[in-house]
DNA sequence: CTGAAAGCGCTTACAG
DNA sequence: CTGAAAGCGCTTACAG
């Protein structure tokens, strides 16, 4: 048995008990340093004797100001997104802002519905880590001057302001750097999605003056899984002249590979190299270890949260795009 | 250059639009049986053109219903609660809910911080991963009548309503499981937090009857990370008289010590066996495949929401607590 | 099936 | 440094 819901104290209870306005109360809130000490000391004790919790929705429709922050990812289970999501929500709790957390799932086929619940919620920006692609949404959030941050890609026309890095870059970094080991005969296994694919063209397009014969690809589907490393060793081992360095979209499809490969008996990197990318804790651990392509995650996720805090300040922001770059890291796999 | 911030259309504007009254614009989003046909397509067309966007800060505020779901977990980045995460985030908005993401960290650490924040938000209900250890907060969930679920574990109190399985029976049937099996020197390794303890404490009270000594208990720092497994391997290299089988606190720990001790030239299970637990993709994956404990983290996330659906239609809910048990999968590794 | 009106719990110019 | 009062954009008995 449910206990009757208690009676929650409201700001004129705190205020009364106080004796002073709701005005004043509400001050010690949100502008603290224009009341008196006195005065604070006498509602901080009020506050703490009625267990006052102030009502943010109340607050957020009267100062038009939700304190929310709608966080869009594709999907949290194997997420290569998840230090950025922690760095988030570790950095906005900290100025009181909430983190509201919307999964886009696959192909972002939920995009607009939590594009619109965010709108609802009067969110006070929008981070994406996927991308919208319909034209009409963009231009909608370009019309309500809404606060959005576009992160780990860099769109040639951001919507309003991208937080990362260029993946043809990272593509082409990759390729230069198996031409120089000697490598010649690369693969690609390349996930679905805008970003995989601009890493894919930027090594094809590298690796074209190379003068070797073009890379096989082979499509890996999304979200990507362990088990999909089975699908691409199956097909490696079944190549009349198989590569010499596989490629692939993430590291947990590396070690995946790398897992299949030595238990059919091959050898890395002697045998068949490979490739990661993000440089999670997995790669370093593994034997062996993987080569990759390090994102910090991690600071991505604060430098959006840093745009946030200078947008509060009336800061107008003329950077529209923050390239936080990458680093090849080259570790035992390849 | 942002635009200047474009006038938001507002309830009453859609209503002089459609040529009704505010009440019955209202109605036609929150209880839409009840207004006329005719009438719901004249709204509905002017909510079109107008491109019009409900106000839940208002909403929540006039109804005392936020249709806000607080989701406060540890960490997201290696979790094992991310299939729950997912589960709820999917299912809330379908019923147009929200939610809204707290990460409490090591030792739930900023546990209190976030139930502040859930509750100055209104939340409709708080569901946790993690475990509220504070008397005070419990009790003061209880006074306000929130919807609390707490999930994976199964409180001997529940502060409202929990939805997991119980860790001890875990521990107790791996134990029986090794000793079926043969194994007279177990190693556990275990992570910190109450429930990896109650199968520690569920194993040892099981393995005790078996006759043979104790096992070796070594402790595993969190948040569970890949490089931990070297350090359990390094442990038990030392061992005079190592152990024939390490169970361990999760597949991540059990992929790395069975990566760790091929590199080190043991077989695995022939020389060492490893068991983990959760049941991750990586355990069917692995080679050896992981022996594990499979978890039903969907469900888990699906039984919590569907909680908060009986709550919403007035159901009192007798049970206190769903316990959706677990299954031993034996695989290679053990 | 619909409308007029009070109220939800805050914030914020304005005035002092 | 503080207060009186209007207003934020909805919902919901109440009356018809």
């Amino acid at each position: 048995m449910k206990p009757a819901k208690a009676i929650i104290p409201k700001l004129d209870d705190v205020a009364q008990r106080a004796g002073v306005s709701t005005a004043t109360v509400s001050r010690y809130y949100n502008n603290p340093a224009i009341v008196a000490p006195a005065t604070a000391e006498r509602i901080r004790a009020a506050i703490d004797e009625m267990g006052y919790v102030p009502n943010l929705l109340a607050g957020g429709l009267a100062s038009n100001r939700s304190r929310l922050v709608a966080v869009l990812v594709p999907e949290i289970a194997q997420s290569i997104f998840n230090d950025t999501i922690e760095a988030m929500a570790s950095e906005l709790s900290l100025d009181g802002n909430t983190v509201m957390l919307g999964l886009t799932g696959a192909g972002n086929a939920r995009m607009p519905q939590l594009i619109e619940a965010a709108l609802a919620r009067r969110a006070d920006a929008i981070i994406l880590t996927g991308i919208i692609t319909d034209d009409g949404t963009r231009e909608r959030l370009r019309e309500r001057a809404m606060t959005v941050i576009e992160t780990w890609g860099v769109p040639e026309d951001p919507i309003d302001i991208a937080v990362g890095f260029s993946h043809q870059a990272v593509g082409r970094d990759v390729a230069r750097f198996l031409h120089g080991r000697g490598y010649v005969r690369p693969l690609l296994a390349v996930a679905e999605g805008a970003r995989a694919r601009q890493r894919r063209d930027g090594f094809l397009e590298e690796w074209r003056t190379t003068g070797h014969d073009a890379p096989t690809v082979i499509d890996v589907p999304l979200p990507t899984r362990f088990g999909h490393s089975r699908m691409v060793w199956r097909h490696v081992s079944q190549m009349s002249t198989p590569p010499d360095v596989i490629v692939c979209g993430s590291d947990v499809l590396a070690q995946g590979v790398i897992i299949e490969a030595q238990s059919a008996g091959f050898r890395v990197p002697d045998q068949v190299a490979v490739v990661g990318f993000g440089n999670l804790a997995i790669a370093g651990d593994m034997r062996p270890s993987i080569t990759t392509v390090d994102v910090d995650g991690a600071r991505i996720g604060r430098e959006a949260v840093a745009v946030l805090r200078r947008r509060a300040t009336g800061d107008r922001i003329a950077q529209k795009v923050i390239d936080v770059g990458f680093r090849l890291i080259a570790r035992e796999s390849a």
